[in-house]
DNA sequence: AGCACGCCGACT
DNA sequence: GTCGGCGTGCTC
């Protein structure tokens, strides 16, 4: 029989590439592309993954080692994983063992869990039972009438709960009434959330409202099922005003993909989100949910991902990594809260999952769905440039107006005298929801706490001379410029006004919470940030003391944004809504008008809302785009400036980290490559800005620094990336991060 | 990654 | 003289 090989990438390595094994007879049919198995490289055993299986070698027969054996235990990976996992090491330009290991974290079964489980032996009749009793055998009786309702039972619930002592057991066992066997426990991660909402199992779990799609909804839903029909398998951005309704049409979606007989994967950016988002897939979809989460155990894990990789689910739910289950009939990707920075891998590679879900859809001939409010200015571009298709919902599902919002200008108030957090206009509403007892949120912008120096005065925000970019606050009391390097001492007073009310901004929740009590002594108010929220579903247990009226203020961080609806909030207050906008970085605009919006689209979801956005900065436009509640007019002047800037995407952005203990080393390195890639001719067309200090120049002994590529296409940014490789070789102590766009 | 091979300085 | 430092190269 003619030989059959193996091309194998050997994980935890530097080799970046693969070797031929030969497959030995016993495991012909058992190995696939994408499986896990153990070979013998060099002289040590390695764990390595099949990527491909050919009947050809190009190496020297004689030089070829046999595979040793299949690592069982756990899951191999399916051929469109594989393909994207080789997709993702080309595009984010790491090695193959790296983006193998993306695709397939281990996801192993340490420990199968078993537990001692007792079975019937034999058929019980009333005769046997009467006779056990004769004999006052009442512990034999108990048991045995427990087991005749079920199939089994665990050892341990006959111990601790019907009192049988194992002596007896042992006993019965003997005497063949009963048999001890063990059975694998497989907890369903679903039951222990619903559980905590008081729900016993999934058949209680009824839709409670009739869930009719109005006009937008229908005409959403049925431009999908036509494509579909027609086998055309698009990306669609969903763009929904908040309180539009996108989960039901997209749920409504995925109920016609099922009825195909595919399946679907749900994408939602956090913890938080489950809770409300799992409620509502498990009413639409049963026991047909798996769900992925980071709180569930190996064991759980690995359960979720068989039952996935068997078909015994048809909707995935997870965050950003479980775009890599084991889906075996994908029809449809689904990202909700398209815009949401959670779907940025923070590890290399550090890829957008927006952007691997689509190359995933595109393998595996599925389509994909981005939802949101406010869709990043990457997507609605494609939208407009009609590179995908566009699905708007502009009206409220319930038919609840949008929220009326006004801007007030903290200067003024100033002005006015009035120092505290709360404007005049904020605090009067207050006091007149909480007369009527109706709910109040305090939603306080906290990206970029601190970090920056602003004038209460004027409102400027101290910037670099050389760049337009706001200063970064460091322990020593100095403004450093992250673009430049530029630093000043911490002014006394405002440069642009002359104002001595200037500081580095800091109003945590904390003091907002200490200062709500002392304005408004009589409300109950509560705090939800992520240090009151550390224990296991304590923001669950919050969320829902507070939707129970429980209390008439909740006071948060973007946290309490997300997602949340609770019918009696008529009143949100934004707090400092301008801190996001002050982070050196080309999304903070994005980040501010996503951030405004989803706060106050919280009020008001059944009755008429109202929402304040206090602010230093009334004129900027992502303040003023999301008071008005108005997304085409924030795209354009977003795009316009990203235009400007260079930005994505109209440009693509490469960010390098060198990194090393040797500072001086550091720098040289750095200076060097940048010279180099400047001198090169092919990169001509590339802006290179840089080498210039992270916020954070040193992180465990190591020394860092930044430097920023622009280029319109981004394979010239791969180039320069291999470039900086090269470079580095004559640089042994220094290391370099990549991370694209 | 980890192991061998090899070319240099300093030690019983 | 040899022992062991680590720089270099290779693993199907």
């Amino acid at each position: 029989m003619k030989n059959l090989f193996a091309d194998i990438i050997v994980a935890n390595t530097n080799v970046d590439r693969p070797f031929t094994y030969l497959i030995p007879m016993n495991l012909r049919d058992k190995v696939t592309p994408g499986c896990p198995v153990l070979i013998e490289f060099g002289k040590l055993t390695k764990k390595g993954y099949i990527i491909d299986i050919k009947e050809e070698s190009d190496v020297d027969i004689s030089k070829l080692k046999y595979i040793k054996d299949i690592e069982n235990g756990e899951l191999s990976t399916d051929e469109n994983l594989l393909r994207l996992a080789i997709w993702i090491k080309h595009r984010y330009g790491v090695t193959f063992d790296k983006a193998i290991s993306t695709v397939m974290p281990v996801k192993s079964n340490v420990e199968e869990k078993t537990t001692n489980e007792i079975f019937l032996n034999q058929d019980i009749g009333e005769d046997i039972l009467k006779e056990l009793t004769k004999k006052r055998k009442v512990a034999w009786v108990r048991l045995l009438k427990e087991l005749k309702k079920t199939e089994s039972l665990p050892q341990s619930y006959v111990n601790k709960e019907l009192k049988v002592n194992s002596a007896t057991i042992k006993r019965m066992a003997e005497e063949g009434y009963i048999k001890v066997g063990n059975k694998q426990r497989k907890s369903n991660p679903l039951l222990p959330i619903l559980k905590s909402l008081g729900v016993e199992d999934f058949n209680e779990i009824q839709a409670t409202n009739e869930y009719i799609l109005n006009e937008e909804q229908k005409l959403a839903v049925d431009i999908f099922k036509k494509d579909f029909d027609s086998g055309n398998k698009n990306t669609y951005l969903l763009h929904g005003i908040t309180g539009s309704g996108k989960t039901l049409v997209f749920i409504n979606m995925i109920k016609y993909v099922i009825s195909k007989g595919l399946q679907a994967i749900v994408l939602i950016p956090e913890i938080s989100l489950t809770y409300q988002t799992v409620l509502r897939m498990a009413e639409h979809f049963k026991d047909r949910v798996a769900i992925i989460n980071s709180k569930l155990s190996k064991n759980e894990r690995f359960y979720q991902f068989d039952r996935i990789k068997n078909g015994d689910a048809d909707v995935i739910i997870g965050p950003r990594s479980a775009i890599f289950a084991p889906v075996k009939r994908l029809g449809l990707i689904v990202i909700d809260e398209e815009h949401d920075s959670a779907y940025k891998n923070e590890n290399v590679p550090t890829f957008n999952v927006r952007d691997v879900a689509g190359k995933l859809a595109n393998i595996a001939g599925a389509s994909l769905l981005l939802a949101s409010a406010t869709p990043t200015p990457e997507t609605y571009n494609r939208a407009v440039t009609g590179e995908i298709k566009l699905l708007e919902l502009k009206e409220r599902a319930k038919n609840t107006s949008l929220p009326k919002v006004s801007i007030v200008d903290m200067r003024d108030e100033l002005k006015m005298g009035n120092r505290s957090i709360f404007s005049n206009k904020l605090k009067t509403l207050i006091e007149d929801r909480l007369r009527k007892h109706e709910q109040v949120m305090l939603f306080m912008n906290r990206r970029g706490y601190s970090s920056f120096v602003s004038c209460r005065s004027c409102g400027e925000a101290i910037k670099c001379k050389h760049c337009d970019v706001t200063m970064t606050l460091h322990n020593n009391n100095k403004l450093v410029c992250h673009y430049c390097g530029y630093s000043i001492d911490l002014p006394k007073v405002c440069p642009s006004c002359g104002s001595r009310y200037i500081a580095n901004f800091g109003t945590g929740t904390q003091k907002l919470e200490a200062m709500t009590r002392e304005v408004f002594p009589s409300a109950k108010v509560l705090r939800m940030d992520t240090d009151s929220v550390s224990k296991k579903n304590s923001a669950n247990d919050m969320i829902r003391d507070f939707a129970r009226g429980d209390a008439d203020i909740l006071i948060g961080t973007q946290m309490i944004v997300k997602g949340h609806d609770f019918d009696n909030v008529t009143l949100v207050g934004i707090m400092a809504a301008d801190t996001s906008l002050y982070v050196s970085n080309y999304n903070s605009a994005q980040r501010t008008f996503e951030l405004l919006t989803q706060a106050a689209g919280r009020a008001g979801r059944a009755k008429s809302g109202e929402a304040v956005i206090q602010t230093y900065k009334p004129e900027n436009y992502a303040i003023v785009a999301a008071a008005a509640q108005d997304y085409k007019k924030y795209f354009e002047n977003e795009i316009a400036y990203r235009k400007l800037g260079g930005y994505p995407p109209v440009c693509h952005m490469l960010t390098v980290m060198f990194s090393s203990i040797r500072e001086e080393e550091l720098n040289k390195c750095a200076t060097a490559i940048v010279n180099t890639l400047k001198s090169d001719n092919i990169f001509k067309n590339s802006v290179i800005i840089g080498p210039t200090d992270p916020s954070v120049v040193k992180v465990k002994d190591y020394y860092r620094k930044l430097v920023y590529i622009k280029n319109a296409n981004y394979d010239i940014l791969l180039d320069i990336q291999k470039k900086i490789e090269e470079g580095l070789g004559s640089y042994r102590n220094v290391g370099a991060v990549y991370d694209f766009n």
